[in-house]
DNA sequence: CTAGGTGCAAACTGTTTGCAACCCT
DNA sequence: AGGGTTGCAAACAGTTTGCACCTAG
C-alpha cells in the first residue's frame, strides 16, 4: 500500500490533507519528481514555462513550495546566494547533502553514513525537536581549483 | 606575534591585503567581535543606527561583509528565511553550528566533535577543495514544541 | 595627490499578499 | 454550491550597483 513514487506519494498525502487538485500543483509535483537536486523557485518558473501545457504562476509555486514543505514532501535547502531550493524528501528520494562551488555555484549531492549516524545519535541530544538536517561543505570545484 | 583576538587579526589580515581603514568597517569589525552567534546584514545595520556614533550605510555593510567572507574572517551561514547570516570564523572565534526552530526562528549554536572528525574525513574524500562546511538542523525549539 | 572607503538613492531579484476568477469534489 | 486553487499585479524585503564625496596613507 505504500505508494511506489515520490509523486504518487505526494499525492495521496496531499489528498489525505483534503487538498483538491490543481493545475499548477501537479506541474511543480511532475517538475521535483523528475530532479536529481534542488532548484529554486525561479528555476522551476523558468523549466515549467520551457514546456508548453505546464505553467504555473510564480505566486502557486510559492505556495506549493510552501505546503509541500509543511507537509515534509519537499526540503527546503539553504546553499547561498540568498535564494532558497527545495528537493523532494522521504523515502524514494535518496537522501543526500550538498557540494557548493563557492565561485561556479555548482550544485552537487552526496552522501555518507557514519555522518548520517553522527547525525542521528546528536538528534536526541539536543535540545530541539529535530524534523530535518542539512550539510553543506563549500569550496572550489575541480574546475574551478584549476 | 599571533592576534589575540579575531579582531585584531582581521585588522591585520585587512591590512595585509593592501586594504585601509575606515569608520564602516571599523564598526561592523567591532560588532562581529562582540557576538556569540550569526547576525543578518539587517540586524548589522539595525544594531549600529542603535549606538549612536557607530552608524554605517547598508551598502558599506554588505561590502564589508563581502570582503570578510572573502578573506575568511567571516562564515556565510545559510539558516534559512532566504536571508544569509554572518559571523566571525577561525582561531579565536569558536566554531560551531546551528539549532534552528522552524517556528520562531530561534537561532542556537551548538558544536559536537565526533561530527566534526567525520566532515574532516569526509572533505579529503569529496570532489571539492573544501573550504568550510555548515550544519544546520531543523526543527521545534522547546517553547515551541511545547 | 590618489586609490580605496563611504553614503545615498535607485535598481534588482527573490518572495509574499490581496483579490477576483476558476475548477475540483 | 462551496471551498480550495490559480493568476495577476502590486507590495515587500534583502541585496547590489552607480556615482559623487571623503579620507587614510
Amino acid at each position: 500500500m505504500s505508494a511506489a513514487t515520490w509523486l504518487e506519494r505526494a499525492e495521496s498525502v496531499l489528498a489525505g490533507a483534503g487538498k483538491k487538485r490543481g493545475g499548477a500543483r501537479r506541474a511543480v509535483l511532475e517538475l521535483l519528481q523528475a530532479q536529481t537536486c534542488a532548484l529554486s523557485a525561479p528555476e522551476i518558473e523558468a523549466a515549467l514555462a520551457a514546456h508548453a501545457g505546464r505553467r504555473a504562476s510564480r505566486a502557486s509555486i510559492y505556495r506549493v513550495l510552501d505546503e509541500l514543505e509543511e507537509l515534509r514532501l519537499v526540503q527546503r535547502v539553504e546553499v547561498g546566494q540568498a535564494m532558497a531550493r527545495y528537493e523532494r524528501v522521504g523515502e524514494g528520494a535518496g537522501h543526500h547533502h550538498h557540494l557548493v562551488c563557492d565561485r561556479c555555484g555548482l550544485l552537487t549531492p552526496f552522501s555518507d553514513p557514519e555522518l548520517e549516524s553522527a547525525i542521528r545519535r546528536l538528534s536526541t541530544q539536543v535540545p530541539l525537536h529535530v524534523h530535518e538536517h542539512e550539510i553543506v561543505l563549500r569550496g572550489e570545484c575541480r574546475d574551478c581549483a584549476g
